[in-house]
DNA sequence: TCATAAATAAACCAAACGGTCTTTTTTAAA
DNA sequence: TTTAAAAAAGACCGTTTGGTTTATTTATGA
């Protein structure tokens, strides 16, 4: 019998509450106050199952990337061609905005932003997952290119670095102008692109 | 006889050093010992220009985006065409990452993460820098129509959301990953959409 | 050169910081 | 139902936070 101790549902919690905290305020706008007042526990309550707030941001970025990348991969996975596969992403990050999955915006830039200079845990973790990304997206191409769905001169790493860089780059416009038109234009744009390397 | 007091050149040099330290560690990642050290001045020296720690993040964040925005400007005005125009800029951009202007890498980027869910004074600042850089590519492939150097189909405010998302998101996944690969594949796409409304 | 105003240093403040430790409460197996 | 173990509370620690105030130094126009 497969047991779920406390422990284990108050430490997801935990880290649950802070991921959506860190995700807003970043590392260091969020303190031990604001965990201790969304989880409504108390700092000994907390400190019995991280032993630092770095530990915490850690759990948290990697809970909330977890969620973005198992997202992505439903996405995926729900469509059999690679054509299809592309343009459901494009769907899911037309939905990212109105509804995030993570309140604040994209963790992996976020976190990014923040950890590049100055925690080299944190940026570890953030490559990790934008490897993932890429590799998934190569594959798509790849895939599409065996397949005879996709033309042979296609690019597929070029492909998923344009992808990446122009998905986040549309969410930090749209979202500091909290508009959805530059994520819309820039997923526009790549529907065009899926287009052009169609056989 | 103009006269530059003594005190308006220490308020721009606490603003100048203050305005590194915030692109690299952020508005809650600096503190004003962090300003103290970097400038040599105590806390009373500092607090005889300003009145509080966002004061002086303001006053940074505008040196800081006034000085790209000034680089922008001067490469721009450095070529007649728009396509040259265009073409100054990716190198402008190019050149970016290795040596950025103010030291952890776009400030725009950089607050507006930071600053769209915690500090609306900041964002702001934020969107009208982003809209001063919208509005003059917008002009320049406007202008560039008109002259016949463009096709009339292109459309010059998609022109400036793809230009101004790509750039920013090629700028923070190079950073994330410490490798410019993400950011030239971004402007080399970039080249390409340019020679695509050419007429 | 001198007086005055500007600029800076340095001591000081309360509040908030991350983190520890001991006591109390809750959980869950016997 | 008892009891040992696990979890949480809450008091406490030294340090750092942003910010103020007063004293002293430095710049500057008359």
């Amino acid at each position: 019998m497969e047991t779920i101790t406390k422990a284990e549902r108050t430490r997801q919690y935990i880290i649950e509450q802070a991921a959506h905290l860190f995700n807003q305020r970043g590392y260091s706008g969020t303190s031990l106050q604001d965990i201790m007042a969304a989880t409504g526990l108390t700092k000994g309550g907390i400190y019995g199952h991280f032993e630092s707030k770095e530990e915490i941001a850690l759990a948290a970025f990697n809970y909330a990337s977890g969620i973005i990348l198992q997202l992505l991969s439903q996405t995926v996975n729900a469509h059999k061609t690679a054509v299809a596969k592309l343009e459901a992403l494009l769907d899911f990050y037309k939905k990212y905005l109105i509804s995030p999955p993570i309140t604040g915006g994209c963790p992996v830039l976020n976190t990014s932003v923040e950890a590049d200079d100055t925690n080299p845990l944190l940026r570890a973790s953030v490559v990790k997952v934008l490897n993932k990304m890429h590799r998934s997206l190569e594959y798509i191409v790849q895939q599409g290119i065996q397949n005879g769905e996709l033309k042979a001169t296609a690019n597929p790493e070029q492909f998923a670095i344009l992808f990446i860089s122009m998905i986040e780059g549309g969410v930090m416009v749209s979202k500091a102008y909290g508009n959805p038109l530059y994520l819309n234009t820039v997923l526009k744009q790549l529907h065009k692109m899926i287009a052009e390397i169609k056989s």
